[in-house]
RNA sequence: GGAGGGGUGCCCGAGUGGUUAAAGGGGACGGACUGUAAAUCCGUUGGCUCUGCCUACGUUGGUUCAAAUCCAACCCCCUCCA
């Protein structure tokens, strides 16, 4: 099916722009969202206080979604976040409390108020509201004929456990079941008849459907999207200083923005396309751009997802910050700050105590390493004494100390 | 329950009494080169009040001048058997 035959806007413009990896019935699907409305919801993790840069393309394709004419549905994990998903890692995880996951939940729905239209039909749920209540004997009576293990353990999650001689315990073997259960309920709920995930998540959602089929004869879809990596092999959303969060109090507008400015040749494009809402034909417009200036795409890249993200005005901004503090190599007064008691500084601070303090490096240790590589700087001039203190004559004019790390991190300090 | 194998730094993985803060690789960070890209080359990669001190090879105790390395008990994982 190529994308002129698409006849619903938002199936078009998922496959356009590069959404679509794998679709139960595309065709189907089409027909549906051309003849109206329909309900999809993609479900998230609440383990953390924030959703990041790896969520967003989920997160797009809910707004597009809105965009388009139809209702999105954010679902929170809060019943399953309760158990822990095992998967992953070896150490179980640490269990989170009711009101942390709540705490998470609230703090996540901000991200999701910038992008979708809470108001306007957008709707957010926790499955904790059905999970919760359930009774394990009448699930099992309800929902366990619906599943043969034989079919189960043709899934990958649990093949690729079992071939590769990990163990898979009965806990994760739960989970697939009550992730399946979700999309149920929320067929029930608000009649949404699409869940969409990472391609990770494919076997899980065709489980949601199968038993939705089965235990309420409901017709159900799914729809995956390409596992994005970096066109260098990481995964979407992790950096130096760890997770591109979403929530600015974790990373500033600026950092977001630097992240998305320092994208690989390779990735601007498809991050064009996946992450900003420009027309078509201004992406290809810019992507066709070559050597150094394919660094105006990544400019424009960065100042629109930021827009998306943390409004016009402090993408904008970012931008600003960015030009004078690369191109002009000016001090820019909203750089990331950090404030220190002016007493100290006055007593005189030693500077690998000052990086530690900014956050630029992990120990005092790791300081001394940086110094001797020449990677520290302060106020731009590289730091070659290792035992050398900074104190009130270390002030720029305007009053703060600009500390940097290699060419691309800068924190200033700010006596207060 | 029985027999065997194994638990090493961010990850993988060498090391079976001293020169081991622990080979090698990956990843990460810094430097050079560039375009705040990629590739390449070089360096770094436990902490501190740093010419020294402290912590570290599943846990606890023991042997020894000296242990990741030997011994004992315990915990966990894997394989086969029941």
């Amino acid at each position: 099916m190529t994308t002129q035959t698409f006849r619903s806007d938002f199936l078009r413009t998922l496959s356009e722009r590069g959404y679509i990896h794998q679709c139960s019935d595309l065709e189907r699907l089409d027909a549906k969202a051309a003849e109206g409305p329909i309900t999809a919801y993609i479900g998230f993790d609440a383990t953390a206080s924030s959703l990041h840069a790896g969520h967003l393309l989920s997160i797009m394709m809910l707004r597009t979604l809105q965009r388009t004419g139809h209702n999105p549905i954010a679902l929170m994990g809060g019943g399953t976040t309760k158990i822990g998903d095992p998967s992953g890692k070896d150490e179980a995880r640490k269990m989170l409390t009711d009101q942390q996951i709540e705490d998470n939940i609230a703090s996540i729905r901000k991200v999701f108020a910038r992008f979708l239209d809470l108001e306007g039909g957008a709707k957010m749920e926790n499955n904790a509201a059905w999970l919760d209540e359930l009774k394990y004997i009448p699930l099992l009576r309800e929902v366990g004929p619906h599943f043969t293990i034989n079919r189960m353990l043709t899934f990958d999650s649990v093949k690729l456990r079992l071939e590769r001689e990990q163990p898979l315990t009965f806990l994760e073997f739960n989970y697939m079941i009550l992730q399946a259960y979700d999309f149920v309920e929320l067929n029930a709920r608000h009649g949404c008849i699409l869940q969409m995930g990472g391609s990770d998540q494919w076997g899980n959602i065709v489980n949601g459907m199968e038993l939705g089929r089965r235990m309420r004869g409901a017709d159900l879809f799914a729809l995956t999207t390409p596992l994005l990596t970096t066109s260098s092999g990481a995964k979407m959303g992790k950096t130096a200083g760890g997770a591109v969060w979403l929530d600015a109090d974790l990373l500033s507008p600026y950092e977001y923005w630097q992240y998305w400015r320092n994208a690989g040749d390779a990735d601007v494009e498809r991050f064009l396309k996946l992450f900003t809402e420009l027309p078509l034909g201004e992406i290809a417009r810019l992507a066709a751009l070559q050597g150094q200036e394919i660094n105006l795409a990544k400019e424009v890249l960065a100042t629109e997802a930021t827009a998306l993200l943390h409004g016009r005005e402090a993408a904008e901004k970012a931008k600003e910050t960015s030009r004078a503090t690369f191109a002009d190599g000016a001090l820019a007064v909203d750089l990331p700050t950090v404030e220190v008691p002016r007493a100290t500084l006055a007593a005189g601070l030693g500077v690998a105590n000052a990086f530690v303090d900014a956050g630029l490096v992990a120990s005092t240790s790791e300081a001394r390493r940086q110094i001797k590589g020449g990677g520290l700087k302060v106020n731009d001039a590289a730091v070659t004494d290792e035992k050398a203190t900074l104190d009130l004559a270390a002030l720029t004019p305007e009053g703060v100390v600009k500390l940097s790390l290699g060419k691309k991190k800068h924190v200033l300090l700010k006596p207060v």
